[in-house]
DNA sequence: CATATATGTCAACGAGACTGACGTAAATGC
DNA sequence: GCATTTACGTCAGTCTCGTTGACATATATG
């Protein structure tokens, strides 16, 4: 963390606070995503393809579609990363029978191996925070980062 | 957000709450981002210039290698945002009287006006979560996020 | 049968991270 | 005083991962 310049404001101990919240976000996602990003490189993929094993890990059978409401990202995006899981078998695509213009998406062993290798990671590091934090800090915690994201997906 | 699978695990509950933070910071921090992203691009900046001018911002006369040692990146990558930002007179560069190898690095009228205009979005979101969540939350947010940032930069 | 939806793909591009090597100026230590 | 370290900059090449735009195909739906 680092020292601070105050301007001249008569708001400045809400501005401070603001800025600290900023400040810690940037610094708590920075050090949550360096750990699996370290991981990632020995297998030659990167932080897109992470965040692809884990949803397919935690929704199996979501679709691409589904997929690329999560990520926010282009379709063209999308389809480098998980084509390139495919091929190296991490992760199965599967027709839907119902709908056959539908591939369900599933991790293969090895997909499942890697994203417990990442997900034990940043549990580890929740973990511990919230054990140092306490349960009631823990909801407060929650609580304020979903105030946080977009209402179409809290 | 998305419905989970659930794997047959008796720490199940344990572990949906960590996939829970997972997701949570990976949506906040997504959304968090997202609006200043959008008034970059108008600059044809990104967001490793929103980065820099934050930073620059509240800790006027910065070194570069202080900012090097916040954000994390190679001197090369910040190279080439840096000198954006100083040809584009966002940033001014001044030698350190004290010690002449250090380029001492401060906002120029235009780096304060857009600092104020991103920092302004963000500080809206913050705030308004904040509000939301009541103070006791806001506090439990603030201890959960210093835990997960390595000790070294607490 | 026309239209909409789900998916994939080709091509080109840009931002922003990386490594490695090299150069210069200034401070510091012996 | 000289060697070393520190701070900074830059050249060259590479990689990931995001973008836009255009087009193709299969399937579902009205």
């Amino acid at each position: 963390m680092v020292q601070h310049h105050t301007r001249a404001n008569p708001l400045f101990l809400r501005e401070e606070e603001l800025r600290q919240a900023i400040e810690l976000l940037f610094y708590a996602y920075r050090d949550f995503t360096g750990e699996p990003d370290a991981i990632l490189t020995k297998y030659g993929f990167g932080r897109a393809h992470h965040r692809v094993i884990y949803f397919v890990g935690c929704n199996p059978g979501i679709t691409v579609s589904q997929l690329l409401r999560i990520l926010k990202i282009t379709k063209q995006s999308l389809s480098r990363v998980l084509s390139q899981l495919v091929r190296e078998e991490f992760v199965a695509q599967r027709t839907d029978s119902g709908d056959r213009r539908r591939r369900m998406l599933y991790l293969m062993p090895k997909g499942e191996e890697l994203e417990r290798l990442l997900t034990e990671r940043q549990s580890r590091r929740i973990a511990r925070a919230y054990r140092e934090a306490g349960a009631e800090a823990v909801e407060g915690f929650r609580t304020v980062l979903r105030g946080i994201i977009n209402e179409e997906d809290r």
